[in-house]
DNA sequence: GATGAATGAGGATTCATTCAT
DNA sequence: TATGAATGAATCCTCATTCAT
């Protein structure tokens, strides 16, 4: 959300990370209004992805989703792809700004069980309020940008996730972290699945389980 | 299935499984070259569908790819839902064939490590026989009859597994040996996807991680 | 329906007006099991007319309807255009058949109002027992060979009338015998309209108001 | 057309008739180019289905013969079905508009032979200026949405009709009025047709027979 | 003759995207 | 900026007709 401060005055500064430019390198500029805008068309987006997939998803849909005309949605992206992968953006960054500190850094003393619970339990919370992240991380049957935005978003949670292993795992080796970060989003994913899939105290059933795996499937790995 | 009488001076050959009826008519009646179009017809759409996923794939480029022309393609097919329904219930089917008296039941001595790799190993081999089968697997962005077709693949995979887990869970809930299933289906799904991401050695690795996984799961479950 | 009495055995007579070429010339010849063929083909063509209309109706669905296959039917029939015509044909000698003679020459002595309740009722019976006839009156919204069907029905209908009008109007001008046929057809058509969309008591009163309507038309145009 | 008050500065006047809303949203908001395309389209769709008919007649065809794309026509309208219909409340509108005030309350004191031939003359008037109003009479030979459309303008003529007919029979039950009326469009439409196929002295023949029929129709059935 | 297969152009409709106002 | 209009290629699907068996 931090990224495209621009005010009027100031246009040009050159192009800082956050800065975003249309393909055709035209440097959008943001007004207050704009971020309005862009908040409203991704938030329309997010609905609409999540009804009926991202390739189904129609721009027009979207813009009438968020009420604007066609014509507006492309005075902010220069198309479809470009929404989703902004869309992602946000998500990974809002991901990281809530739960960064969160998930970085635990004591590795702390029980496997507790931190394998408090990290399932802010993932399920996040993506219980925020139902694209799913659809999002299933990524786009079509290769393309957008594909590169879905693999940065799994890049991301993998890191996260090397991350909260690594203090649990000191001895083993890089290229094993890894493949264990892997599974583990494997399983996350899958399990975020069922839950999103049931209710109630069925859903909570599947959230037990879904700790059960995880830390049945760690335990062996931790050296005490 | 006895269906298709064509010349009375060669009645029936048992039919083989490609036999089909139309909702509301008679049965109908198909030439051989017929049964090798409809072949055809399912392989191209195999590869249409493991490139650009259900949603994206044209019936047009499915034609094409089985170097038909579009009508013929509806000749066989009402339309894009049917062709991926039937190409499901093909593999369903092969599944049983295969692999259903092997996965069946399972002597509860077996120990849980061979009956997991054991299941592990023919499902990853089937899935790479058929790489369709693992696009199929996830669902339709949207609703409609393809959904049903889906979920008809998914509870019959889950069917199966629930079968595999029984003998092993004698005294456990239905309610939780199906969740425990659906469990299990989850994380074969998320492995199969790691699985097929990677190549030689790796994808080793991440064939023992998934039985790793399973196998640690389920071994707390099991009464001796 | 008497028109093709081809045999194999003497196929080629020079054409009689019954025999029939296909457009490009081919002679066809037709022996009983071909006749059936045509008459099954006709009355389903007649049934998918009505219910579709002409440039609705698809010769597949014809086919269908006749319980043959599409080949089957371009077998007897160039193209749709030919089976209306064929159609048409037959219409056009059946009513000739059925009520030519009863129409054609009335004695002028007979009162008017018998002569048109006569003639209506028998049109009425005839369209009621072929209601093709009518969605063939209606003519094919697009010119070709259809239309001069359309037209040659019109023709044969106005021709009929003009004989029946024509001892009632000795002294009229044959222009205005003509115009005058052509208005009876046309109320004739229209009332047939008005009859066939009810049922029961009321059309029994739209019949009556029909012979009406031509009674009063006529009666003032008949020198007595 | 006054329906298009775009800035917010001058939000609302009372929708006018031509202010269209989509069943299920917000009123369309309309520039005027939109609204001359719409015209357009509606012109271009008059002359296709008059050549070839409605069920003949291609959305592609139309779009061609009012020179914009595909896409531009389905802005405007959402199918073909669409098209007819707008096209149909356009003529009854402009019926009512041209013709509603001198055709509904008669004196009964007028000729019969007066009031029959004014009104035939304005039909024939308005039929020939509008050509499509035939076509569309000539209702859609599958059922649908437009089915409904036509019933609606025949009723709309019925309506007419039998508010005519009122003062000439005070004494008649309504449903005999109603069949009176029935009788008389249809008779209208026959003769119309008979007048539209033909030109110049012949046509005005058929226009004084079809004024005939219907006075000596009427004529017995008005008390004096 | 009969069948079902095959064709391919055409029709309705959608959609990402660009344009004019 | 914002809007609705415009585009045209692409989709799904149909249909008259021809072909191979």
């Amino acid at each position: 959300m931090s990224e495209k401060p621009e005010n009027p005055e100031n246009p040009e500064k050159p192009d800082g990370p956050g800065k975003r430019r249309t393909a055709d390198e035209r440097p959008v500029r943001r007004q207050a209004r704009g971020e309005r805008r862009i908040a409203q068309l991704l938030e329309a987006a997010a609905s609409v992805f999540c009804t009926t997939g991202y390739t189904a998803a129609s721009t027009n849909a979207i813009a009438r989703e968020a009420g604007v005309s066609p014509g507006t949605l492309y005075q902010f992206f220069p198309n479809k792809e470009a929404i989703a992968i902004e869309l992602g953006d946000r998500l990974m960054h809002e991901m990281r700004d809530a739960y960064g500190e969160a998930l970085a850094p635990v004591d590795p003393a702390t029980p496997l069980e507790e931190a394998v619970a408090a990290a399932v339990d802010r993932f399920i919370d996040f993506n219980c309020r925020h139902p694209v992240f799913f659809t999002l991380m299933h990524g786009p049957d079509v290769p393309g940008r957008m594909a590169e935005q879905h693999d940065a978003l799994h890049a991301t949670l993998i890191a996260r996730v090397e991350a909260l292993l690594g203090p649990f795992l000191p001895d083993t080796p890089a290229a094993d972290v890894r493949r264990t970060a892997q599974v583990c989003v494997g399983i996350y994913k899958a399990g975020l699945e069922l839950v999103l899939a049931h209710e109630g105290a069925e859903r909570e059933a599947y959230v037990r389980e879904l700790k059960n795996v995880l830390v049945r499937y760690l335990a062996p790995l931790i050296v005490d």
